[in-house]
DNA sequence: ATATGTGCAAATCTTTTGCAAATTC
DNA sequence: GAATTTGCAAAAGATTTGCACATAT
């Protein structure tokens, strides 16, 4: 069982095969356009998120933060994260719980993306398929349900790791 | 935005379309067979998760035990979904966070079935597809992950909500 | 100038843990 | 009888909130 201090992520977009493009919009024009004051603290944090090729948690954000603004506080942090998850403009993951009960973030992708979390060695993989977005056309179409906010997170074993323990 | 106290969970199985059909097998026969000691708690919790038609959180399946047993405790209830986790009889889901951090838990089912939680009434619906059962195959065969534990979430408005706001 | 956002500290909520007593096999 | 599980109370971890001060438009 995976137990490590630090969630062990290579996973930059496209480390699997993916049958889908995956890109980001700027975060802080939206925001602009949506008539959101634009704070030295939020620009600072929706920078950082939006560079990041890493899933952020509110504490690791923070720290990152502090390199800038060594004034910049938690709650500011979890104040923005809100606004932000709110607007639509970031995901909130909770990535198997491999690390405890926080929450991960990562800006907005033009196309819904899984995370698979290795429960061998802690790994966090992305993987965009078309087949994910016909799966929500179905489902809006036989439900009625008009879907908003997609996530789809699977535990298991990475390559490596199914390889190792079979 | 929805902010009631109680997640109006009309979800019984089958409540929309769906094309799988789901079916729960027995919990205790398997912890038997998997060498778990069967204890007075562990018997009353495993039943009423078993027999609930609705997700259940932590404190309210406490509430539900202590009608028959009044000293139940809820580091017990933590320590039964714990196993049961661990053991893969039951499924973990945060429904979208719709009522705070919490936790909800469910007997796990021969087919995985994904949520649905209306951002205007709090219902959550629960929809199988044998699309989800494809798409979890192409991911495997395409990524190499072995999966042992999905979970697809979706945030939205119900048909009825939906209309309403439109 | 005024509404809004921030830092700080305390509070809240959920989940986990240490330990002595009770229970199961 | 020995090993495991439980209840209780306290701790831990993540997130939220009240309020006086600072900032953006």
């Amino acid at each position: 069982m995976f137990s490590g201090a630090l969630i062990a992520n290579g996973s930059q977009l496209g480390r699997s095969k993916q049958d889908t493009q995956i890109t980001r919009p700027s975060m802080l024009e939206e925001l602009r356009e949506q008539g959101v004051r634009i704070t030295r603290q939020r620009r600072l944090l929706v920078g950082i998120i939006q560079d990041s090729p890493r899933h952020l948690d509110a504490f690791t954000l923070l720290n990152i933060a502090k390199q800038e603004d060594s004034d910049i506080n938690l709650a500011t942090v979890y104040r923005t994260l809100s606004l932000l998850k709110n607007r639509g403009l970031i995901d909130e993951l909770d990535l198997m719980h491999l690390q405890g009960e926080k929450h991960y973030y990562e800006a907005k992708t033009s196309s819904d993306h899984c995370h698979m979390a290795c429960f061998g060695c802690g790994a966090i993989l992305e993987y965009a398929s078309s087949a994910f977005e016909e799966l929500k056309r179905q489902i809006t179409t036989d439900s009625g349900f008009q879907i908003q906010v997609a996530r789809l997170e699977l535990g298991g074993l990475c390559e490596k790791c199914g390889k190792t323990k079979a």
